[in-house]
DNA sequence: AGCACGCCGACT
DNA sequence: GTCGGCGTGCTC
């Protein structure tokens, strides 16, 4: 009867799940909710922790299967900003609008904290004394409570000791409050020596952020140009505005010199956000990003869908680097997104790059990006000097990796004590294993790759799929005993090559596979700066943040690699790491020299680096972008069908092919083997859609993906705007 | 993402 | 006969 009389509000509900719809529920007499709340819904068998999104949708025949809200959570509502945000990038990237949702809701375990004990002084001392005793009294002596595993530690007794002194009363335990996650860092600690040009970038920033309101800045600054101090700055205006700063990183696993460096600067180490985070950790820093307690957060890319209370400036550091590009679940670039959700909540956003990627080139030199450069190395220390070595003419000897040229100039850096590092941007010991007999290419059985020699593991591997098998001894094909031969270098078999070359000098490899962990890569990363290696054999693990004093020569052992694989963004990537790369040399005592080897000196791309003309690969780059309509003067979206059954699986991409709506601003490519044709067990097939910059490709998509045949079996479809990788 | 339902093969 | 594999579809 009552509810006839009062019925009850019905409000739309946003499930964290692949679902693209928000679904009604009934508020309860008792709870009062508005849009952005966070609530606990039923949904099928569970309970699911989601957000008011709206006003109810009447639909005519649900309404007597609504169900209840079953409580509001007492936590910061879900600022319009944000749901805005969020339902931008469901509509921008197809990804459900639940999926997106999910992002911001990664608060983990809430619930009671666990308590902290300590112990301190109480009472008499006990009955009888012991040495052991003895040294945790007199620690203990100024009555201040510590925790039990400092004592352990400072006393050098056992936990027992503790304990019984506990037992007889001559200390007590006492429960602390839960240890502070980020002390507010100080504006004011560290006052930075600037250069000119700094001082001036610095003030431009510090204004930009004063002044408040959306605009996106361009840092651009060269490796050691001091580009990380000078938006520190900007940091520290933001900071006494009192508002929250993110910065961005493309992989926070290797910032703990970033970390350094901000405490140097501010006193403290800042709050960190990545998919690393323990549980507990997570949770205290969600709930201290809702309640304003942190004021700073460096994050990955995730941590740019956090719920801030007060986010007032966004910084994305090495804007160009390709990790900001998310590829599993909903495919979006943090970088794209990062200045949607800056203009969303109308604040400055600063990217910041020694190699800006083409996209935010073009933004800059056409004036909708305010460019602030820094041209010159900190402290008047000068640019690597860049040689090409042309591997046609002055390459090693056969199946040797390293020519002789780059060979001298190792052994010159190793007489004067000084750091030499080699890149090669390939795991492992051979990138092929063939059968010297037949021929025969020993192939991943899952994927259309070839298993990579790891040696030091002994096993070969697929870098796909991560199959694994021992070598085997005798040819599956032709039966040939021991007939295989390694092909190509990884940077395994290159230290057997420096090991010959250099037998006195202490070599370091460094690569993802051979990383144990976060810890011991840290430790090792230490080890190279303290110099107590003298030659760095890395993939491109080494290429990113770090600085090491003592190296002053970077060799790119195969430097057209990447290039030339069909990829549009071969050239643009192969530039930006390089030079990266290149660029850890000679960061102190700035007399850096780079070699590159390669087959083709005069690619743009090696000319560019060689000539330290930078301009020119941007002009160039940007004309044949330009001339192809290729972003960013068009608009590219990549469909991957993929399926275990290949026929079935190309069957489908062509009928969904033939779905796509027709409209003159867009052209299908495809469907075509996919370069990766077979991954996991798994057919590919790609198709590409092209539009021009102005067009509402996402829109599109939508259609097609609505006309598109159903799904059946384990047929996928994955639809992947504005992509970074075709393969 | 769960979870149930339903249809097929292979065991007590 | 029933257990359980996973493909399919639904959740306000």
């Amino acid at each position: 009867m009552s509810e006839s009389l009062f019925p009850r509000r019905v409000v739309d509900v946003l499930v964290p799940l692949a679902l693209d719809q928000a679904y009604s529920y009934r508020v309860p007499p008792g709870i009062e909710v508005a849009p952005g709340d966070v609530v606990v819904v039923p949904l099928g068998q569970r309970e699911y922790t989601a957000v008011v999104w709206g006003e109810g949708t009447a639909r005519p025949g649900l309404d007597n299967r609504l169900k209840d809200i079953v409580a509001k959570l007492d936590l910061p509502p879900l600022k319009t900003e944000l749901r805005q945000f969020i339902d931008w990038v469901s509509d921008y990237t197809l990804a459900a609008r639940g999926t997106v949702l999910r992002m911001s809701l990664r608060m983990g375990e809430l619930g009671p904290e666990k308590p902290r004990y300590a112990v301190r002084l109480a009472g008499p001392p006990p009955q009888r004394m012991t040495p052991a005793r003895g040294r945790v009294l007199a620690l203990m002596q100024d009555a201040l409570a510590r925790a039990k595993a400092e004592v352990v530690q400072e006393a050098g007794v056992s936990s027992g000791v503790i304990d019984g002194l506990v037992d007889e009363g001559t200390l007590e335990t006492v429960e602390l409050p839960p240890a502070p996650l980020a002390q507010p860092p100080n504006p004011d600690f560290l006052a930075p020596d600037f250069s000119p040009a700094q001082r001036s970038g610095a003030d431009t920033l510090r204004e930009t952020v004063a002044k408040s309101g959306f605009s996106v800045t361009l840092v651009d600054g060269v490796t050691g140009s001091g580009k990380t101090e000078v938006y520190f700055e900007a940091v520290a205006e933001n900071i006494r505005r009192g508002r929250q700063t993110l910065i961005l990183m493309p992989e926070i696993a290797l910032t703990g010199q970033f970390l350094d460096r901000f405490a140097l600067r501010f006193g403290v180490r800042p709050a960190e956000w990545h998919s690393q985070l323990s549980p507990r950790k997570r949770a205290r820093t969600y709930a201290g990003v809702t309640a304003n307690e942190i004021s700073v957060v460096v994050g990955a890319r995730s941590a740019l869908f956090l719920p801030y209370a007060d986010l007032g400036l966004i910084i994305l550091d090495e804007e160009h680097d390709p990790a900001y590009k998310q590829e599993d679940g909903a495919r979006y670039h943090a970088r794209d997104m990062a200045v949607v959700r800056a203009r969303a909540a109308q604040i400055p956003i600063l990217l910041a790059s020694a190699t800006p990627s083409v996209e935010t080139e073009v933004n800059a030199r056409r004036n909708r990006y305010r460019r602030v450069h820094l041209p010159e190395r900190f402290g008047g220390q000068l640019q690597p000097s860049i040689e090409a070595i042309d591997l046609k003419r002055e390459g090693p000897a056969r199946g040797r990796f390293i020519a002789p040229r780059l060979a001298e100039a190792v052994k010159i850096a190793l007489e004067r004590g000084e750091q030499a590092l080699l890149f090669l941007n390939r795991r492992g010991y051979a990138p092929l294993t063939l059968c010297r007999s037949c021929g025969h290419r020993l192939q991943c059985p899952n994927c259309d790759a070839w298993l990579v020699d790891h040696r030091f593991k002994r096993r070969l591997v697929c870098h796909l799929c991560g199959f694994s098998m021992p070598p085997p001894n005798v040819c599956v094909k032709c039966e040939a005993v021991d007939s295989f031969a390694a092909v190509g270098p990884g940077v395994e078999r290159l230290e057997e090559e420096v090991a010959t070359l250099f037998p006195a000098s202490r070599v370091l490899v460094l690569s993802s596979d051979l990383v144990e962990s976060m810890d011991r890569l840290r430790a090792e990363l230490d080890d190279v700066a303290q110099g107590r290696f003298d030659i760095i054999i890395g993939t491109q693990l080494v290429a990113k943040g770090h600085n090491f004093p003592k190296l002053n020569l970077v060799g790119v052992v195969d430097a057209d690699l990447g290039l030339g694989n069909g990829d549009p963004r071969a050239t643009e990537r192969t530039f930006q790491l390089l030079h990266q790369v290149i660029g850890r040399a000679g960061r102190s005592e700035g007399f850096g020299a780079g070699y590159l080897q390669t087959h083709q000196p005069e690619h743009p791309v090696m000319r560019a680096l060689i000539a330290a003309d930078r301009e020119a690969f941007y002009s160039n780059e940007i004309e044949l972008r330009e001339k192809s309509a290729y972003p960013p003067f068009g608009r590219l979206a990549g469909v991957v069908v993929s399926g275990s059954d290949k026929h079935a699986t190309e069957a489908y991409a062509r009928r969904f092919a033939a779905a796509a709506p027709h409209d003159t601003h867009v052209k299908v490519l495809g469907p075509a083997e996919a370069p990766l044709a077979v991954v996991r067990g798994r057919f590919r097939f790609r198709l590409l859609a092209k539009s021009p910059r102005n067009y509402d490709l996402s829109a599109y998509l939508r259609d097609w993906r609505a006309a598109g045949p159903k799904i059946t079996g384990n047929l996928k479809l994955e639809i992947d705007v504005d992509p970074q990788n075709f393969s």
